[in-house]
DNA sequence: GTCTATATTTGGATAGAC
DNA sequence: GTCTATCCAAATATAGAC
């Protein structure tokens, strides 16, 4: 796994071959068939990876301390990690979140995972105050945005990266805003 | 082209074959090479005529009298086209913005056509009151992000486009508020 | 578990006849 | 301009020896 990933991040998702990986771990192509199946599941297996490394770097981007005593910190914290796990590594981006590969598509039990993580970030949104549809929606949409932007126009720089404490004051605002007030405590 | 175009919307940026190709326009995938010299060229021209597409579009959006009248309207009224043009063709949108082909770099002739349509854009955006970097950038970034979530999570549906002008007041109200106004006039 | 050998498919591109 | 014939390369995958 770790070979396939270097191997994507140096040639491009697209590029990863039975032949290069096996020269990567040195042996032939046809004896990674012992391990898997197909190619298939070696791509199905990084898109799992991806999806757990998302979970578990999310999961630790906020403390309970911070969302108590700084609610908009706290919002600013989950969007720069968000930012970050995508950036740092615009492979495992274009696999996690983009779905381009040619003829890729995750087995059952990796996208029941996708969408357990999903679950769990939607819960993670609600506790800094991104709670209705819309208001998630945009938040994704934001956030995807720079991180797309800052990968395809400015790799490795922070032309994008760089706004999104001023995204994330601007979305908090708006959501305010635009979130009927029932009078009723949440 | 017509061809060309038809065939990459139903089987993907990546697939298009030569010989695929051929068959469609009723000919032997040898045939093409007289009218192009390589599978390349077919794409840089796909490439360039997306450009001048984009270009055609956007220029068309708004007319002065909106401009003059309704600067906000103006405005929403540009991004709607920003985001349309992006959403009503996703492989369109692939090659233009997102440039994940295998193997593809548009000749410096396209590239020049990219570049100069971008410089115009600008422009426009100058003219809806979105002037300095950080502005465009993040104008840039919250509506490629919106078409992108469109494309990729709800294709052919309107959950992240009927974002769209919500989205803008938000911009508004942060490119306001963001703003140095030095006091002198534009 | 790893190898060699091989099957099979696909796709870009050229040569040369007509 | 279009065809047939062909070359070449890359890639997934299987069979079977060791």
């Amino acid at each position: 796994m770790a070979a396939a990933w270097e191997l994507v991040r140096e040639e491009g998702l697209a590029s990863l071959s039975m032949r290069d990986l096996g020269k990567r771990v040195g042996m032939r192509a046809q004896s990674l068939y012992s391990y898997f199946a197909s190619k298939h599941e070696i791509t199905d297996a990084m898109f799992l990876e991806g999806y757990q490394a998302f979970a578990g770097f999310m999961l630790r981007a906020i403390d309970d301390e911070q969302l108590a005593n700084d609610p908009v910190g706290a919002a600013k914290t989950v969007a720069r990690a968000f930012v970050d796990f995508c950036t740092s590594d615009p492979v495992r981006y274009q696999l996690l979140f983009q779905r381009t590969i040619p003829g890729f598509t995750p087995s059952p039990r990796s996208y029941a995972v996708a969408v357990d993580v999903y679950d769990r970030m939607r819960e993670q949104l609600a506790t800094i105050g991104v709670r209705d549809e819309a208001a998630v929606d945009l938040w994704t949409a934001v956030l995807t945005g720079l991180a797309d932007q800052q990968i395809s126009n400015d790799p490795g720089g922070d032309r994008w990266t760089r706004l999104v404490d001023r995204a994330v004051d601007m979305l908090l605002a708006d959501i305010e805003m635009n979130t009927q007030d029932t009078g009723e405590k949440a």
